[in-house]
DNA sequence: GACCAGGCACATC
DNA sequence: GATGTGCATGGT
């Protein structure tokens, strides 16, 4: 199929570029549960400030967070913005866990895939992006995670149409690509890479590794 | 100083 | 069901 080859073609290229990106940023699965809801709407580099204090603060554990209050809590992750909001969805996510599984994350992480996904997005304040985050790089099952920059980018070259929804486009990767946990992984690393830096709205494309596939510079700038 | 960032829930029409 | 709005800090 020729948007599978595209695909590979495309992910070559930015490997090539950026090297493997050994992602998710954060220390064992509990740090990318929290990294994945402190970065929502947010970047990076702010939520690790947020990491940080949780580290320094000796709270970095299920019970420590679930017996924290709200303002304490919320005052540690000021960093990360939307501190309030994200302190109510940090302890609905923690709360879940310790009321199933008490202090241990690996117990809660190890069900199936779709398990996981019902149940994460059951909770008030986890989304798909959030919860395919948690279920491919905390407990490591195959699921694509699709966010703003695959969106963008996948528009720009003509792959998706701008008004395409998160299931349509998480499907184009998932029924083209082959199904391996690793690539799947740093296939998403390598687009937030590049997104990033060259496909930001107003962003140059000039030195892009994707620069010579087919584009539109601004396609998708304003998708969701 | 303006714009943007690895979303999500809720209100309203 | 689709669209609009609130949430908030920090880097460029």
């Amino acid at each position: 199929m020729a948007t599978a080859q595209t695909l590979m073609e495309m992910y070559e290229a930015m490997l090539e570029r950026f090297g493997h990106q050994g992602w998710w940023p954060g220390d064992g699965p509990l740090e990318v549960c929290i990294g994945a809801i402190l970065t929502q709407n947010t970047n990076w580099t702010n939520v690790e400030k947020a990491l940080g204090n949780l580290r320094a603060a000796g709270v970095m554990s299920i019970s420590a967070i679930a017996h924290m209050d709200h303002d304490a809590l919320a005052e540690l992750i000021r960093p990360a913005g939307y501190f309030n909001i994200k302190a109510k969805r940090l302890k609905n996510f923690i709360s879940h866990v310790f009321e199933s599984c008490g202090d241990d994350i690996a117990a809660f992480l190890d069900r199936s895939a779709a398990t996981l996904q019902s149940e994460l997005m059951g909770i008030n304040g986890i989304g798909r992006e959030t919860a395919d985050s948690i279920i491919l790089y905390a407990a490591g099952k195959p699921t694509f995670v699709i966010d703003r920059y695959t969106c963008r980018l996948m528009a720009r070259h003509g792959l998706t149409c701008p008004e395409d929804d998160y299931e349509q486009v998480k499907d184009l990767f998932e029924s083209s690509l082959p199904e391996d946990l690793g690539l799947w992984k740093d296939y998403h690393a390598q687009i937030v890479a590049v997104g990033k830096q060259y496909c930001r709205p107003k962003a140059k494309c000039a030195g892009c590794p994707l620069e010579s596939f087919p584009h539109d510079p601004v396609a998708g700038d304003f998708a969701q």
